[in-house]
DNA sequence: GCATTCAGTTTACAAGTGTAGTCATTACGC
DNA sequence: GCGTAATGACTACACTTGTAAACTGAATGC
C-alpha cells in the first residue's frame, strides 16, 4: 500500500465548529450536528450540510450510510488539529518558539491561576 | 474627538509578512519592503504594492509622502497583533485556557530546552 | 400507488485573499 | 525638453469561505 502523501487540507473556522460537535460525540447525522451548532452560530441546516460535505471532501470527516442518510464521524483527530494549528501560530508569530507566546499571553493577562499551576505541574513533569 | 470605535480589521497571512518587514525596520518604501520579503515569498513588487495598500485601507499601516513616493510605517503594533492572534487561537481551540495549549505543544515536542527554561523563569516572575 | 418529507448534491453568490498586470503621472538623466 | 524609469492607483482573476437556496431521489404514511 502506497504511503498516504495527501497534505492535510486546511480546515476553516466554520468547519472547525462542525468538527467540534463531532469530536464531542459521533457519529452524528447532519441534523444532529445542526442541533449542536445551529443555535450558537445562527446557521441553517443547509449551511451545516455544506460544511459537512466540504469536510468530507477534505477527508477530515467520514460517512457511513445508514438507510437513506449518513452518519458522520471525524477522521481527523482533535489533537492532530489543535496541534497543527498551534504549531502554525507559533511558527508564524514567534519563529517557532513557544516561550514568547507564553510571555505574550501573560502580558495580556490571559493566564488564569489554574493555567499557571497546570503549567507549573507540566513543566515539573517534563523535567523529570 | 469621538472615540475610535473601528473594529480592527483582520490581517491576512500574506499581509502579516509585510507587517513583519515593517516591524523590523520602518519607514520603508514599497521597493524596500519588497527587498525584504520578495525573495522568501517569491512575490513580485506588484504583489507587495497591493498588500501595502490593503494594509493602509485596513489602517494597519500609515503613509508619509516623500517626494513622489510613500514611506510606510506600521500603525498596528506587533504586540497588539500577536496578542490578539494568540488570544483568538486559545479561545477557539482551548476555550480560552492557555494550559492545554502548552500541553499540546509539549506533546508535539515543539518545546525547546530554551522554551522550558524561559517559561520557568517567567512563571517564577509571575509568582513573585 | 402517490404525495409528502427528508437526506444528500448541486448551484449561487458576495466578501476576502493571493497574486499580479496595466495605467497614469512624475522626476531625473542626458 | 524628452524619453525612460519608478511609483502609486486601478483593474483582474481564480480560489476559499460563509451562508444558503434549489434540485433530486428515496422512503414512508395513507
Amino acid at each position: 500500500m502506497p504511503a498516504n502523501n495527501d497534505k492535510p487540507e486546511r480546515i476553516s473556522e466554520a468547519e472547525h465548529a462542525v468538527m467540534e460537535a463531532l469530536w464531542q460525540r459521533s457519529p452524528l447525522t447532519a441534523s444532529e450536528v445542526c442541533d449542536e451548532v445551529c443555535d450558537t452560530r445562527e446557521w441553517s441546516l443547509a449551511t451545516v450540510k455544506t460544511l459537512l460535505s466540504r469536510l468530507v471532501s477534505k477527508q477530515a470527516v467520514s460517512t457511513k450510510p445508514d438507510g437513506r442518510r449518513f452518519l458522520y464521524s471525524p477522521l481527523l483527530e482533535r489533537t492532530e488539529y489543535t496541534g497543527s494549528e498551534s504549531r502554525r501560530l507559533v511558527d508564524r508569530l514567534f519563529g517557532g518558539r513557544a516561550a514568547p507566546l507564553f510571555a505574550q499571553l501573560a502580558e495580556a493577562e490571559a493566564l488564569t491561576e489554574d493555567d499557571l499551576s497546570e503549567m507549573e505541574a507540566l513543566l515539573r513533569e517534563l523535567r523529570k
